[in-house]
DNA sequence: CCCCCTTACTATCTTTTTTATAGTATCTAT
DNA sequence: ATAGATACTATAAAAAAGATAGTAAGGGGG
């Protein structure tokens, strides 16, 4: 008799896993300077294509990390903001920070 | 006149980049708690495959985060150790375990 | 009216990465 | 002789990521 899927998370897979990509680090290095439409985070994040950004930004919001606003204006106007959640992730992005400058060369 | 991959690295984008991947973190992990064989990593880390566990050590090791140490014993051995640099990484990991037991439902 | 502009995405196709799984080398023990 | 342990490689299949073009919904200019 075998276990099947048994799949044990530590903190840290959790974490990892409500995250999701590397994306999501720099959108969140965006957002902690306050809400961003789509466009400017597009413009802020170096090199992500408009579908990893709308992925990433989907897979944020149904991981309630973001919150997105819908403006039915013409041109459509979509804002994106962190949630608590969001914002106590700072604390991470804050030590990355120091540990990058001070190992990143 | 374009300029050409001129790409401007924040400390985030570069500590995710010597870091790697997932599996880095989960490896990292182990690795806190002491030397740890090749062996002893595939067993620790749920559900990664020899070939991950090779490319993310070499990685590793390649970014100057563990030593890879070889006794050439029969069966052979092989020991991994956390640089001062890795050791380093560990204000970040413990931030993210924090993280993850407070919102990792 | 006709055409272009903006924004925020989708759709599609290609390329890259990841994963699963089987196999290799080396020597010991039975 | 054959099985077992360790630390990987190799290969093919599957999944994810990336590049690029296109769409919808009006607004404004000529």
């Amino acid at each position: 008799m075998k276990n099947k899927e048994i799949v044990i998370e530590c903190s840290i897979e959790k974490a990892l896993n409500i995250i999701g990509s590397k994306w999501s680090f720099l959108i969140l290095r965006e957002l902690f300077c306050g809400t961003k439409r789509f466009g400017e985070l597009e413009r802020a994040v170096q090199g992500i294509s408009p579908k990893a950004l709308t992925d990433t930004l989907r897979h944020m919001e149904a991981n309630d990390i973001v919150v997105r606003d819908v403006y039915p204006t013409v041109p459509l106007r979509v804002e994106y903001t962190l949630t608590e959640k969001g914002q106590d992730f700072h604390k991470i992005i804050k030590e990355m920070k120091i540990w990058g400058s001070k190992w990143g060369g």
